[in-house]
DNA sequence: CAATTATTCAAGAGATTTGTTGAATAAATT
DNA sequence: AATTTATTCAACAAATCTCTTGAATAATTG
């Protein structure tokens, strides 16, 4: 193979796994596998997608060894693939809030928005874990806390969060997490546990990036 | 803002950032400027390109936010934006040549075309570098080495590389390195010294995963 | 074994991306 | 001021990507 010839295959390589990524929907699809595995119909049910399309996008992130995939029934379990895309996407994903002004300008207003600003970071949070007055909440659905979360969460799933506020202390502090950084549930259960006059702030980013931590410190 | 738009806007950013990743002309382009700062002439010389074509995808990188540039007289020099961008961008190359098989293949065949199997690591080249019977080469065109260099390297460009044979000792290793692992100018100068008697490897990498590290160790 | 359910397949219209061509700018040199 | 040089712009056809629609598969249930 003559030089050019490779670097044409290596590069083209390259962009098809960047153009695997380089949908929206599918980013979403990516991020929603990152709090575990789903079924078509679980990514369609967090998404906006019609079934044909969502199974569409996850046969292009499996053409891309993106996601793996697991039969049991009539469904199709669908899966991120291994830590090491999962630690790419959060690679990506943190320098696009942090370099990218437009989406970090978007970021902040969306939390300015829900009183969400003022977000505590993963190394925050571990400091604080060990105190008894704060109380960790998990707003994801039940069905992703059950498959994993933040070690001491609880679960609170946002449809259940208006008629639980009576179980919480306004003297203690809440700390907000979802599925991450682009997920809206957190800063929904900061504005109204604000609104009702509880402490609150939200997690920086979400289950997902925890998990990362947990794996690295472990190898 | 309600959920879904704020999510759409962030996917959608987020999208946009991968699709100018998502040609494989703009990445071998970010290849080059990850050397160091490049006119267009200097982008064409080194790729297939046209003029108007390298200049659209330098526009596109400029307009998210990937590269900078400056004028000077007639010229127009590029250079990518951050060293954030650099670290992200060794990271994608990383995962792609160690995760995605198909890439890791034609790597791995390519290498062995020109005896450049078993390369040396970044940490191993740290280890042998203090060694005095070791010759760290740079084989890349000498604007590339006198922008910047890995410390204790002599330049040796691959277009006199054949008649410098003589300058170099048979008894001390050799290690050619180049601009990265998409590049072959390192390998042909393996398969070139080995054929001619000389010990010599490559190094795994290149100059900007030398260089990324030295940025990282000095934080 | 027919009906139901979850997923995939196939085709097509519309939108986006790509590289080419030739002309237009803008800065330096003659 | 005219010419040269490096770069950008604008327009276009070809290729690719995207979402929708409706049908096809495959596994389970009645």
């Amino acid at each position: 193979m003559k030089g050019r010839e490779f670097k044409d295959a290596m590069y083209d390589g390259l962009a098809k796994l960047m153009k695997a990524l380089a949908n929206p929907a599918r980013l979403e699809i990516i991020e929603m596998l990152s709090q575990g595995e789903k079924s078509v119909e679980g990514v369609v049910a967090a998404t906006n997608l019609t079934v044909a399309n969502a199974s569409q996008h996850l046969q292009v992130l499996k053409n891309n060894n993106i996601v793996k995939f697991r039969k049991e029934g009539h469904y199709v379990y669908y899966s991120l693939v291994n830590s090491e895309f999962l630690a790419l996407y959060q690679h990506i994903t943190k320098y696009a809030v942090t370099e990218i002004a437009e989406l970090e300008k978007t970021l902040n207003r969306q939390r300015e928005d829900n009183k969400a600003l003022n977000p505590v970071s993963l190394d925050e949070l571990e400091m604080m874990i060990h105190n008894k007055n704060v109380l960790l909440m998990d707003v994801r659905p039940s069905a992703e806390y059950e498959f994993d979360h933040i070690t001491g969460a609880v679960s609170v799933p946002m449809n259940e969060l208006l008629c639980c506020l009576k179980d919480f202390s306004k003297e203690q502090e809440i700390i907000a997490y979802c599925r991450g950084p682009f997920c809206v549930l957190a800063d929904e259960a900061v504005r109204i546990l604000s609104e009702n006059g509880f402490k609150v702030r939200r997690l920086d980013e979400g289950y997902p990036e925890w998990k990362m931590r947990q794996l690295e410190s472990n190898q």
